[in-house]
DNA sequence: CCTTACATATAAGAGTCTTATATATAAAAT
DNA sequence: ATTTTATATATAAGACTCTTATATGTAAGG
């Protein structure tokens, strides 16, 4: 897995882009990344649910209270307009970033 | 320029990868950065003095003091062996990074 | 003379991540 | 039946990297 010094950062990107498709509960933003990335990416629940509250907050994602057939509490987020509208320059300088490691002395691309 | 957030952790492979061509002093480490990718990546010198030190440490760069003509006193840092041998792994690893947010969902590469 | 560029250094603070801890339900294994 | 594993959320303490602010001093240019 990616080192944390590294990876720095990321978590909002990767939390913004796994909503996209889909709302999802805690938990399950925890699990997508970590699927969608072949385990390369991973992030502790402690680090995401906080996440989640500041993202909240900046009203990029929307979170719902559910209770489940069996009784069981969870809150789904959902991607709103306004966070749907951040991932383009997010990810426009995350591309920027790219590049400039690039220039740097070419990182080898896979 | 690229914001505070994304580029973090990119520091220390970015001294790496300007100390590979050739020894510098702290303060044109900072512009050799900046100038090698166009004013993407720029860190203030706040930042790079103790990240130098650190890496002295840790024996990947290694730093002598010189006194100019003019009887100004800079410290020359310059890649010891075992820093050109952490390039190789640190490349692979951002590069691995790169691919993993790929994977999250297309990242524009420009 | 004054400002800008060179050159190093430290302190205080913000932000993001980790490990550790806590609580509780559902499903699967023994 | 009981224990373990997976689901599900939450917070606290601490590490690390970066920023702004501050400090000191020399060299060159206007």
């Amino acid at each position: 897995m990616i080192g944390t010094g590294i990876k720095r950062g990321t978590a909002e990107l990767a939390v913004l882009s796994v909503l996209e498709d889909s709302p999802l509960h805690g938990y399950e933003v925890a699990r997508r990344i970590e699927q969608q990335t072949k385990g390369a990416l991973r992030f502790t629940l402690a680090a995401l649910y906080p996440m989640l509250y500041r993202m909240e907050q900046r009203r990029w994602i929307r979170g719902s209270w559910e209770t489940s057939d069996a009784g069981r509490r969870r809150r789904r987020y959902r991607l709103t307009p306004a966070g749907k509208k951040m991932l383009s320059p997010l990810r426009q300088e995350w591309s920027e970033l790219f590049q400039a490691l690039r220039r740097l002395k070419k990182v080898a691309h896979a």
